[in-house]
RNA sequence: GUGGAUGUAGCUCAGUGGUUAGAGCACUGGAUUGUGGUUCCAGGGGUCGUCGGUUCAAUCCCGAUCUUCCACCCCA
């Protein structure tokens, strides 16, 4: 029988596993740090929670999920007939897999405003499914791991999640630059080029100016119809130099005439004031081509690289002022970023960045050598599993190579042995499969032995 | 969604319009009845992605479909 998985979603084995493990845990205990509280929300959500909030691109990379029973009941047979998947679809399928965690959260806060302590710092690690066409590093399902402050409008929390960024890469050893923006420079861009209504083409097209270049970003302004004025008009902002202070200065001038740009620079400017008296070791710099596809954001925007690996972004996030309002709840603000699991995956394989320890599972194996020695083992090993240490037996009198290939190829470190000699003096044989010594010892020292953490 | 490539043993890959399709690694057993990673020997395992067409004959040629990969769109 042939098996497989559908497209675009994979498997992971056990060494995979406590890589990944290895990433959540590091990300998680820095959300701790902060006084973020996880939460989780099902898989699956209303569809009528999720549609329209992701823009017509989104809608279509739902997932959706037929109606259970016998759906075709409900259809009218006039829609029937049409064949229209537009109109046919909402009678057979009420409910979709949920597409990212942020709208999920909003939903969640506006469900349970009254139970939630604001401002709430909640933190969410799950998996979110695209219907995306597959390839490197673009799955269709993966995982979001998620931070996110809604209800309070301070940059501190923008400043704090820049720190959390740092501290998470720092713990994982990645050297990497944060790069920030804010969606009212951009709208106030759009404002002083007499483009308001197209920033969405503006920002979109400015986004791609470190990957196609000057030239055709221009190109793709005048073919969406920004006028050639106005793209001359933005060059210079475009080309912008300097560090931060100077940047943000000549930036003030250019769009005095905006006053939403303005308050963008105004937030810029505290925000950057904040990140100066941390203590970092990542990069932060102004990107003012900075844009983020997602509609929602209002304020700062972040996106975060890899120094050493060109793969994208790894993680990335920005202020909302109104998620919640299209729940029912205005008025309520929040700032999140999301951390990109599956690439910072790859950038630590890349970088062989992940710790040895990481992926040893069982620290020692007794062998099997038949019914009296396993009575003779099992008060011990119940023992050892008390004092933490991870210990199994082989399950069959096997021969005695078969068994100590099975801790070669789980790469277990201790093997010990314990036949009719131990059993006569009371001791068990302890072998080190690294360097194949071995000795005897107590049960006693067998126990302090293998509790030493030191990797070998 | 658009364009291009790909699919042969569990894995990495050879190969041919014509008898029983191969290699390395992995697996199982033996050399070796309490000592693994090395070596040697033997063995199991494939409707050559799936369906259809051309042909006396297809794993090979053609078409469709699915998978994976690459670029675009978009994104983590």
């Amino acid at each position: 029988m042939q098996t497989s998985i559908p497209k675009g979603t994979r498997d992971f084995g056990p060494a995979e596993m406590s890589r990944r493990n290895y990433i959540f845990e590091t990300i998680k205990s820095v959300f701790r740090l902060y006084g973020f509280q996880p939460i989780e929300t099902p898989a699956m959500e209303n569809l009528s929670t999720l549609l329209g909030k992701y823009g017509e691109e989104g809608d279509k990379l739902l997932f959706r999920i037929l109606n259970s029973g016998d759906f075709l009941t409900n259809v009218p047979d006039d829609k029937f007939q049409e064949r229209a998947s537009g109109s046919f679809a909402p009678f057979i399928s009420e409910k979709g897999l949920r597409y990212d965690l942020t709208v999920p959260f909003a939903r969640f806060v506006v469900q349970h405003r009254n139970e939630l302590v604001f401002p709430f710092r909640r933190f969410q690690v799950q998996t979110v499914w695209r219907a995306d066409r597959p390839q490197k590093g673009r799955y269709r399902e993966f995982y979001q791991c998620d931070a996110d402050v809604i209800g309070s409008d301070s940059l501190l929390n923008e400043a704090e999640l820049v720190q959390i960024i740092d501290q998470v890469f720092r713990r994982l050893n990645v050297r990497t630059v944060v790069k920030i923006n804010n969606r009212k420079v951009l709208a106030g861009i759009a404002e002083i080029l007499g483009q308001a209504d197209r920033i969405t083409d503006i920002t979109v097209a400015i986004d791609k100016m470190d990957k196609i270049g000057l030239e055709k970003v221009k190109e793709e302004l005048l073919q969406k119809g920004v006028s050639a004025a106005a793209i001359d008009k933005l060059q210079p902002i475009l080309l912008l130099e300097g560090d931060t202070t100077q940047k943000l200065a000549s930036l003030r001038s250019i769009l005095a005439a905006s006053e939403v740009g303005q308050k963008g620079i105004d937030e810029l400017q505290t925000l950057f004031d904040y990140v100066a008296t941390f203590d970092l070791n990542t990069e932060v710099e102004l990107d003012l081509t900075l844009a983020r596809g997602l509609n929602y954001y209002t304020g700062a925007i972040f996106e975060v690289k890899a120094k050493d690996m060109a793969i994208g972004s790894i993680c990335g996030g920005g202020r909302y002022d109104d998620l919640t309002g299209i729940f029912g709840l205005p008025g309520v603000s929040g700032v999140g970023i999301s951390f990109g699991a599956e690439r910072i995956y790859d950038v630590l394989l890349h970088l062989d960045g992940f710790p040895k320890e990481s992926l040893e599972s069982t620290r020692a194996l007794f062998v099997n050598f038949g019914k009296a020695e396993e009575a003779y083992i099992l008060p011990v090993l119940y023992r050892l599993r008390n004092h933490g240490i991870n210990a199994e037996i082989y399950p069959e009198a096997d021969k005695m190579k078969k068994q100590m290939n099975y801790a070669n190829r789980k790469e277990i470190p201790f093997v010990v042995l314990a036949g009719a000699n131990e059993m006569q003096e009371n001791k068990f044989t302890l072998k080190n499969m690294s360097s194949g010594e071995q000795q005897l010892v107590s049960s006693e020292e067998l126990i302090k032995i293998l509790s030493r953490h030191e990797v070998i």
